[in-house]
DNA sequence: TCAATTGATAACTCATTGGCTATTGATCGC
DNA sequence: GCGATCAATAGCCAATGAGTTATCAATTGA
């Protein structure tokens, strides 16, 4: 099975697909029209970016007439800050480790 | 100026080279040669990668005779905590503002 | 001293990907 | 119904980047 943060790192490298993400956060459900507004990529560019953060799971899509609203999935963002709260649980080990040790060394 | 955390994000996209940190996170220093025999790529490509990660401020390089020592450094993935805490601000004031609007319509 | 070890660099290949234009499908307003 | 609008897809191109092998520089030890 796949690490779940592998997608998210993926998904967030792109300065312009991290950006998009950015403004939904930010400002809410937004068409695919207002998002190309200030993509400053085509609107192909931005319906690509968005079906990358869909398959993420990072955003929802909400049909309506001819246009689609997305909108960010914040709890996408959780395997993130597990990932980062591992890293800093390895480094606190390895200190208590290191905290053993010196005690076991003083008696 | 760059945002600290773009370096981070394109840094971090890579499994080998998320997995080279991860390992340094879990097991502390290492040298180029032990990191070699497990991170299933060649010696060039783990230099290349530790050139990546030192030059986003993630690593630290010790040199002991021919031998080249890499350690994490755990303080660098502090904007990736920045900015997910960003996003989950962004979306916690949206939400307040529409239990203004809420409160202002109930009156 | 000289062979072996360690790590970095050079030079190259190949796959991935982010961008574009063109087009299609679907829906809306007149 | 028909032209306009909105979004997705197809097809293409160029840049990036992760991997390789070959090689070099530096250090070690026999």
């Amino acid at each position: 099975m796949p690490q779940p943060y592998e997608i998210l790192f993926k998904t967030l490298a792109d300065p312009t697909r991290r950006a998009i993400f950015e403004r939904l956060c930010r400002d809410g459900e937004q068409t695919v029209k207002t998002l190309t507004a200030r993509a400053g990529v085509s609107q192909p560019a931005v319906s690509k970016h968005l079906g990358v953060l869909r398959r993420a799971g990072m955003v929802r899509d909400r049909h309506e007439g001819r246009q689609t609203h997305y909108s960010a999935q914040l709890g996408a963002l959780a395997p993130l800050v597990d990932w980062t709260q591992q890293m800093a649980g390895f480094w606190q080990s390895r200190f208590d480790d290191l905290e053993d040790l010196l005690e076991r060394m003083d008696q």
